[in-house]
DNA sequence: CTACATGCAAAGAATTTGCAAATCA
DNA sequence: TGATTTGCAAATTCTTTGCATGTAG
């Protein structure tokens, strides 16, 4: 179990997740970091998001390119997202039809240790208005 | 439009792909192919890929460490799959209840250009047996 | 002939790791 | 004090690109 040490880093990045209502790449949230000033490592960012993300007090998914996002998640339970393409806000979906569905075809093809990802990506309200 | 030339090394990976069921990284591909005895460079392999996935010829996910996997796809409608962690082996899914609570949602909440994703990872019954 | 494909090596990008120095408890 | 965490730089991995050469059409 992973001791999870409170130092001003971790406090750092926790608070700016909390403020922030949307996914984040480690790198992008680097930037973000030393440009206000703070004094951080990237090792220390990815490490942080790393365990952070092992506890489930982040929830993580990849972009298109592969690139892994973050964000502080709301919701303990086993959730999917919709997110948005350009600012990175995203909604929290509980899809009780959808793990139903998941399951079922797990069975039907006799497969085990089953796992879904169900993730969309789209374009927010707001960042329609903006352009 | 792309020509997609009929060279050695595109029908060398066409028929490896073909008689393949199951997905496989482009790294894994280049390994079998210099292993069997093909000369083809890494890079080949890469653009060979990426060209026959543009033209809807292979299926494209990725796996839990970001890497991008690669199979001849069957149908040529959307679909998802659910794939074997272990051999890579997969089955095609149509699922219109999934396309159709994802459209409800984008809508429900005003996202736009909406894409979704949505695969399932788990052990193929012949996997289960092999341990 | 000539536009496109190939191979190699180098470049890129995201992420991880080794290790000494700093720091929380 | 003693075990973790940090920061830096170097190392890994997957993937892409530049460019000279080869080749399908």
């Amino acid at each position: 179990m992973q001791s999870l040490r409170n130092t001003k880093q971790r406090q750092v990045i926790s608070n700016v997740l909390a403020d922030l209502d949307g996914f984040i790449s480690a790198q992008a949230l680097y930037q973000h970091l030393t440009a206000a000033g703070e004094s951080i490592g990237l090792a220390t960012v990815y490490r942080t998001l790393q365990s952070m993300a092992e506890v489930h007090l982040l929830d993580v998914v990849r972009d298109q390119s592969g690139e892994m996002l973050f964000r502080a998640c709301r919701s303990k339970q086993h959730h999917h997202h919709l997110v948005c393409r350009s600012c990175g806000s995203a909604e929290e979906l509980q899809a009780s039809e959808v793990e139903a569905w998941a399951e079922q075809l797990a069975a039907r093809y006799g497969y085990q240790q089953v796992e879904h990802e169900v993730e969309i990506f789209g374009v927010c309200p707001r960042c329609q208005n903006q352009r």
